[in-house]
DNA sequence: TATGAAAGACATCATGT
DNA sequence: ACATGATGTCTTTCATA
């Protein structure tokens, strides 16, 4: 299934650096006929292995302050209400700008990437729109400060 | 500096969904000349409000099973031991192909995300190669489980 | 800054090695 | 996998408003 060669490897190293390079620009680096690469990327694209082709933003855009927030909630008595309790905080969550992402985490659990222009106003999101949720067993709030891999994360999830 | 209009807007909406619309099509549907629209997409990229163009990969290429792990490092009496120890944790994980993303989080801690083939053998790598780090004060390990918003996250991260 | 038109560059496809 | 050529489309530039 997941067959791919050298070349294949290369030509996406190079699109995940810059989608924008033109099929005679990435075959002179590669050392290989225009046609190969075009058949190549072509075969990428029907196999799925390239989903689609994005803009990363640049920090203009960006968030200043970023957080890793971990929400777990109660475990109540009655089995189907975690399920839709946890179901309607991550809906909630996920329709707010400065929530990047959204995801379950356990039965129990969402993880969230929040971001905010400076730390004070992250605290407070933090404080006014998830501590104060009801019937929480645990909040825990993780800064993410200096990215040394996959620094392109912020610009990559950032709205407009 | 972050002086955006609504056309702005409209266009990175639109490439953040497909970067590979032809200036053509992008025109067409926002009723503009391609003229316009190719003078505004190349102001974006001066201004670097469009950092770079990238390519997500498909689901073949990506890990099956993720997790963000939160380490804090024990405090030790010599200062500067913290931040060096630090600073190596960190760059021995950025180097492992199943470690997504690392940052910095605080003073004494580090985030990552990680991901693997299977749930076990995530929880194997965390035990072998995080757990059995010396002088850590705490390990946290959250699954993601099913994304609500940033789901493209991981095709976006992943290598190849 | 916006636009229209024209020129050149490019992707794409078919065909054959 | 690679080469070549034909075709239509797209990008880019520039003059103009």
């Amino acid at each position: 299934m997941a067959q791919l060669d050298d070349l294949d490897r290369a030509i996406l190293r190079i699109l995940k650096e810059d989608a924008r390079l033109t099929i005679s620009e990435i075959a002179e680096r590669l050392n290989r006929p225009e046609s190969t690469i075009h058949f190549r990327i072509k075969k990428l694209q029907e196999r799925n292995v390239i989903d689609k082709y994005t803009i990363i933003l640049g920090e203009e855009l960006q968030p200043k302050s970023l957080a890793i927030v971990y929400i777990q909630a109660e475990t109540p008595i009655i089995e189907d209400f975690l399920e839709r309790y946890i179901s309607h905080i991550m809906k909630t969550l996920s329709l707010l700008p400065n929530v990047l992402a959204v995801a379950r985490s356990g039965k129990d659990g969402i993880v969230a990437i929040i971001g905010d222009d400076t730390p004070e106003k992250l605290n407070r999101f933090v404080d006014d729109t998830i501590r104060s949720l009801p019937t929480l067993k645990r909040v825990e709030v993780f800064t993410v400060d200096q990215f040394i891999k996959g620094q392109d994360l912020t610009g990559f999830l950032v709205g407009v």
